[in-house]
DNA sequence: TTAACATATGAACAATCATTCATATGTATA
DNA sequence: TATACATATGAATGATTGTTCATATGTTAA
């Protein structure tokens, strides 16, 4: 153990196989950036009500912003953070932009989420 | 329709259908508000990596700090979020707690979330 | 009871973020 | 082409949040 090592506990050495065993199972720093970004894209309640929106039916931008009763700008701004998670997509029709659920982690992981606070 | 209603888009009236299914379809303000709370917990990196740790033991509050080469108190505020919103929970053992993982919805949710970023 | 250990917590600060406002870009229609 | 419609976006702002620091609380052993 190197000597500038922080030593937090008295058990420190009882402890230390654990410690390493875990850290050995960790994924990646790149992986936990990840995997917590993505988090953070559900952890707001105007991008969860829109993603709920997007279960029912694909919608285009204006349609969401008045079901939510919010300014378009805000969803528009919102869709972007949905969509460079990769948890919507888009597609054009005419004037209007279509926006619909990307692939169906989605619903798995809302759904988990929904079981655990109902209990 | 009230007078005072925004009116987003032109086709207001031919999607009005539609946004009043959505809407009848959609949770409580409470419940969405908490599906967005329980999700932030998981938008952070080192309550992820908290996670990960218990997901392999139970763990005293040290050993998780050293693990992550992080400070007691910075792991202690964390793990206090995670205890709030049930994640995990803990026993005191001497002079040590030890936190454990709460429900099985925890593995699911981040397994789902692995998987959607390792597409 | 006193000292040492383990954890918890309040305040402060820097960083992040959601919304608003103004405006730019893209598309269809007259 | 000119105009109106639909969406996107940059800057600004108020609010939220993770970590640090100092210290308080709780537990064990001498």
């Amino acid at each position: 153990m190197a000597l500038n090592d922080v030593e937090l506990c008295q058990e420190h050495a009882v402890h230390m196989k654990l410690v390493n065993r875990i850290n050995h199972e960790m994924p990646s720093e790149d992986d936990l950036y990840d995997l917590a970004e993505l988090f953070k894209v559900f952890g707001d309640s105007t991008r969860i009500k829109i993603l709920f929106a997007l279960f029912e039916s694909e919608m285009c931008v204006c349609d969401i912003a008045e079901t939510l009763g919010m300014t378009q700008s805000a969803i528009s701004h919102q869709l972007k953070i949905l969509k460079q998670s990769k948890l919507v997509s888009n597609k054009r029709d005419g004037k209007s932009m279509i926006y619909f659920l990307a692939d169906e982690h989605v619903r798995t992981i809302i759904g988990q989420g929904m079981s655990h606070i109902k209990e």
